[in-house]
DNA sequence: CCGCACCTGACAGCAGCCTGAATGCCCTAG
DNA sequence: CTAGGGCATTCAGGCTGCTGTCAGGTGCGG
C-alpha cells in the first residue's frame, strides 16, 4: 500500500514511517497540511494517517476538504488521549478510525493491516501510463502485455516518474527518491539508472530535458 | 488462522497463546473487553477465545454486542468449572463452544482445530492455484495429483500465500503469519521456510522479489 | 568546431538470498 | 525412563546479480 503520513512531531513521524515501511508499505511523510494537500493531488494513496494539531491548521479542515472533493481514501486520525470531543467530530468529518497517542507500534501495524485487508480480494489498482500497465501495489509492469522486471532502485525511480507522468523532474528530486533526503551524490548514478530504465522500458519512455532533468513520456498531451 | 485471545490471567494467557501459536495459528492476546472491541474492529479473526470475568466487564456483553453487529466469528468461552448457568446463557448469547477451566492444552488444541474445520466447511473447500489443488480444511495439497506433505509452519506460510496468490508479500507480512504480531525475528527463518516450501512445491512456485518479498506464482496473469 | 551535458559498457564489491548442516526441543514408542 | 525421530530455529558458507563508479563515447547547442 501507499500511505501518506501527516505528522509534525519528528520522533513520532520517524517511528511510524519506519514501522509501516517494515510492514511492506510505501510511505510519504509530510509535516504540514499544505504539503499534505499537494501530495494527495499528485499521488493516489490507499491510506492517510492524519495528525490533528499541525503548524498550518487543524487536520479536520484537511479531512473535510478531502471528503468534499469526493475522495474516499481511508483516513486514520492520530490524536492525543483525552480529546474525546475530537474523536466524535472526527468521525463526523469522515475519519475511518482512531489511534490514541501514545500508541504501540504493533497497534499501528494492526490498524494499517486492517485497512490493507479491506483491499484484499479486490483487484489491484492498475495505472496506465503510455504503453505501460503498472500495478503499484505489486510492483509489476507490463509493456504491451510483456512483463518488465525492475530492480529495487529502478522501481524507486520509475515510481517517482509515475506519480507525475509528463512532468519534469530534476536530478535532485530523483536523487531524493533513491537516497536519504539531502544525501549528496557525486557521481552520475541517476544517469546510469535512467539508462538502465530506458533499456528495459524502451528508448523513448523517458525524455531528457537538457540542463533541467527528465520526464516520463505519458502520451496524453 | 488468526485468533483473538481475551484473557486477563497472565499465566493462563501465556500458556494458551503459546499452545495455539505452536499449532500454527497467529494469536493476538488482549486482556480486557475494551481492547477486544478495538481489535475486532480493525482485524478479522477466524476465532475468538473469550474469558468471562474481565476487569472491565463480563464477556457476555462483548459477545452480545458482537452478534448484534452481525459478526459470526466463532467464539469459544473459557469459563470456571461450576458455572453451569453461565454455559447455558453463553450458548444463548451466541457462543460456539466451551472450555472449562482448568483445561488441558491438548483439549484446547482439539477444540480450536474443530472450529477451524467447521469454519472452513464451505461448499467447495478445494482451492486451485497454479499447479496446486489445496484442501483448506484438511491442510492437504495435491500437485498434479501428487500429494504434498507440509509441516505446521510450512502450511502457515503457504496459507498466507494462498490468500493472495500472485500478490507480493513482504517479509514482515510473512513473519506476522508465523509469529505474534510485530514479533521481531532476527534470523533468516523466513528464507529457510521459503527454501523448504520450494523443495516441496517446486522450484518455481514461489518467486523472490529482491529487496521486497515473495509472491506465489499463480499463472493467471 | 568546441565544450559541455549526457549516455552507456564494464567491473569490483558486496548486500541479499539460498541451503546444507548442526542444535535443541518435544513427542512417541518401547 | 530412554532412544529415536520429526520439527523449528539458527548459523555459516557460497552464490547471484544489484549497485555505484568510472572512463570513454556520443551528440546537442552555440
Amino acid at each position: 500500500m501507499r500511505i501518506l503520513l501527516v505528522e509534525d512531531t519528528t520522533g513520532l513521524g520517524e517511528a511510524v514511517r519506519d514501522q509501516i515501511s517494515e510492514d511492506g508499505h510505501a510511505v510519504d511523510w509530510v509535516e504540514s497540511l499544505g504539503f499534505a494537500e499537494s501530495s494527495v493531488k499528485t499521488t493516489e494513496y490507499n491510506l492517510i494517517l492524519l495528525d490533528l494539531m499541525l503548524p498550518d491548521g487543524h487536520g479536520f479542515d484537511f479531512l473535510k476538504k478531502l471528503r468534499a472533493a469526493g475522495d474516499v481514501t481511508p483516513v486514520i486520525i492520530l490524536t492525543a488521549r483525552d480529546q474525546v470531543s475530537d474523536r466524535i467530530a472526527g468521525l463526523n468529518a469522515g475519519a475511518d478510525d482512531y489511534l490514541i497517542k501514545p500508541f504501540d507500534l504493533s497497534e499501528l501495524s494492526a490498524r494499517v493491516a486492517a485497512v490493507a485487508r479491506r483491499y484484499r480480494g479486490n483487484p489491484n489498482p492498475v495505472v496506465q501510463v503510455g504503453d505501460f500497465d503498472v500495478d503499484l501495489r505489486d510492483h509489476r509492469i507490463n509493456r504491451n502485455g510483456q512483463p518488465v522486471e525492475l530492480t529495487a532502485r529502478e522501481w524507486a525511480l520509475f515510481e517517482g516518474f509515475l506519480q507525475r507522468p509528463g512532468i519534469l523532474l530534476s536530478r535532485a528530486q530523483l536523487e531524493d527518491r533513491l537516497y536519504q533526503f539531502g544525501a549528496e551524490i557525486e557521481s552520475n548514478t541517476i544517469e546510469v539508472y535512467i539508462s538502465r530504465l530506458r533499456k528495459k522500458l524502451g528508448r523513448d519512455a523517458i525524455v531528457t530535458v537538457r540542463g533541467m532533468g527528465y520526464r516520463l513520456e505519458s502520451y496524453d498531451h
